[in-house]
DNA sequence: AAAAAATGCGACTATTTATTCGCGTTTGTC
DNA sequence: GACAAACGCGAATAAATAGTCGCATTTTTT
């Protein structure tokens, strides 16, 4: 009877119900501005339901009132940026497909921008990105995110060369997603110069990383 | 009086002595067995002190007798790969300078071989890489390796080229680690020849990334 | 303004995990 | 083979955190 598997088959994350008066829509906000704070102020870990509750100035109750734990709220604040990322990508796959190097650099850059910006909008909610990437419980929900974006990405790819192969779109999606992510955390937590410099280099290396597999007849 | 504040200022990591007899050698190994073969299985999150001892067949006792704690057991398996990284980076900046970009691109497929093999053949420890990388307690110490290891692409970029900048050497060497360590940890989850195209495009993003900064008068 | 519904509370219970400690056993030494 | 040191054990204790529930208060409904 191995200890791995008996694990709670899942646990419930999504919200308990509902606000129905004005008071505790606020409560809720309360309750998520609080979880927030803390996973920022930890930098690692997430905070317990008690800590969410005393900082919000509520009780335990009240809390549970609206999610049945905390991994819940965590997920509900990483939602807004999770569910943002993928229509950012998909608007760059409607666009006409570029046919020279320089209208595929362009198209690079545009997809770049937009990502970019994405996690500029977003920086204070990166504390709960990361504390959500090391929570057991959460890290599979996080998983089916990165598989839909990384999608994206492919798709992109073979949007603007459509006769490039699905597992290479897939592996080079892979790496645009996880070089990106990882440039960009690091970059935020440094300063908005610092920030801009990985973002070359991270254009850098997408151009670099793409351009093989474009076929472009020049 | 805030909860990050009165976080236990330091936990001991260190092995609490050393085995003098032959028979708790092995008892030793066999908590370090466990503890890897269950943070594989578990994939997330780090096992817990009971289950690392019954994996090993031994009491708890047995287990504090040589550990603190269960970090300190990750942390012992993890040093065999983290000590080992430095002296790898570190043997390429003893080389002669490369004055030709023929010569340059050489040297960095060297690096990168070396370091790559490093992952290839600590395969089995990259779970646990993966579990200090989300343990609070532990993060801070995988912080300072990596601050060397950046410290050692800097230096060996300024091997490259003495006349580049410090802070834009830094900041290429952050780049370097995250990359390549991402990009092999992907890779590593998956089969051989999924690793050895992300080799490639690792190393084409390395070249990318720092052949605007060589100054090589070709 | 009375009744009903929703909300908020926090003491209490449950559960999980860490860690110690004294005792019986094994090993090494003389 | 006797004595001491090292070892291994696991029940017991400690500590942290999760999660519940009945009651008090506020808001909405009629």
């Amino acid at each position: 009877m191995n200890r791995s598997l008996n694990r709670k088959t899942k646990i419930a994350l999504e919200p308990r119900k509902q606000p129905r008066q004005e008071r505790s829509s606020k409560v809720v906000d309360r309750i998520l501005d609080a979880a927030l704070i803390l996973t920022r102020e930890q930098g690692t870990g997430t905070p317990t339901t008690l800590a969410i509750a005393q900082r919000a100035g509520l009780s335990v109750g009240s809390v549970y009132q609206y999610y049945p734990n905390k991994e819940a709220i965590l997920l509900d604040l990483a939602r807004r940026w999770l569910g943002a990322f993928p229509e950012v990508i998909e608007k760059r796959t409607r666009v006409p497909r570029p046919t020279t190097r320089a209208a595929f650099q362009r198209e690079v850059r545009e997809l770049f921008i937009d990502t970019s910006r994405l996690y500029l909008e977003n920086a204070s909610l990166m504390p709960v990105i990361e504390a959500i990437t090391g929570n057991p419980d959460l890290r599979p929900i996080q998983n089916e995110y990165d598989e839909q974006i990384i999608a994206l990405y492919a798709a992109w790819l073979r949007h603007v060369n459509p006769a490039l192969q699905e597992d290479v779109a897939n592996r080079l999606g892979v790496v645009m997603m996880e070089v990106g992510h990882v440039c960009r955390l690091v970059g935020l937590k440094k300063d908005r110069r610092t920030f801009d410099l990985l973002e070359d280099d991270v254009e850098t290396m997408w151009i670099a990383l793409v351009t093989p597999y474009l076929d472009l007849n020049e």
